[in-house]
DNA sequence: TAACGCTCTGTACTATGGTACAGGGTTCCA
DNA sequence: TGGAACCCTGTACCATAGTACAGAGCGTTA
């Protein structure tokens, strides 16, 4: 497998990166992969970095990070300078807005735990305290 | 404001119930709103009950459910038989899709918490924690 | 040399919950 | 009667993260 690293077409780095190759394009057009170089007949030609990137990219797919993101953090990896202190900024920030997602479905799971409830306190055959808690004004 | 109950135009009962015109004429095309009667010029014609099923809709909305559920809960609740069982079921099945959003964003939580941490204990400055985390294979 | 499989580009499609706009017709008020 | 403000339909557009497909060219192997 690794013994062809110098030369990969866009199937063989989406078989070793698991990867599917219109996936690959995909990112190479929002610049989350550089554009590759090509042979005489326009095919593209990646290395060992590539397979190194898709790997970057899932990790942190994984981790929450959307694909603009993840550009963001490639970019400030790739600068002359490590910013770390940007970078964690950055992720510090990507926290917070996870946060903020959880305790809006947190408060969503309260809410319709409520509704259910309420459907087992009245167990009624013939109308639907469900229905009825969305019909109130309140 | 309620003295014209009897006939209101789309733009009315968007002003009535604070929901846009085009986003009502959207909820009818999903079924989420009846087709209402027309006025001899074709203009929708809509009465009080527009403005509890609009109501309603807004309120599923908040609690979490999307318009393809709310659009089942009406189905439900239009029933001859309003079925409570079938109701509590689909809200039941709704909650637990919920709490797994919410499972699987905390566990994204402590991934990129982890990641701030390392990067605050070893506070390098020409090389980011955050990025080489991403970059080592595990 | 022919067939099969791979690659190229560009475009359209998926779901979600709408918003915006074009190009027409209608209603209301001065 | 004229213009403003409303309404109609149909279509396109936003973000997100891809997938699918058409129609072409390229490469390998029998």
């Amino acid at each position: 497998m690794r013994a062809k690293d110098w030369k990969m077409t866009i199937g063989m780095l989406a078989s070793e990166s698991k990867t599917n190759a219109q996936t690959i394009r995909y990112y190479e057009q929002l610049s989350l992969m550089p554009e590759p170089r090509r042979t005489d007949s326009n095919y593209r030609v990646y290395d060992e970095q590539a397979v190194l990137r898709l790997e970057f990219i899932r990790r942190a797919k994984k981790i929450g990070f959307s694909l603009k993101d993840i550009k963001m953090l490639l970019d400030l990896a790739g600068g002359q300078v490590q910013n770390c202190k940007r970078v964690r900024e950055f992720a510090e920030s990507r926290l917070e807005k996870v946060k903020s997602q959880i305790s809006h479905l947190v408060s969503m799971e309260r809410a319709m735990a409520d509704l259910v409830r309420q459907c087992k306190v009245s167990d009624k055959i013939d109308c639907c305290a469900i229905i009825d808690s969305l019909s109130e004004k309140y």
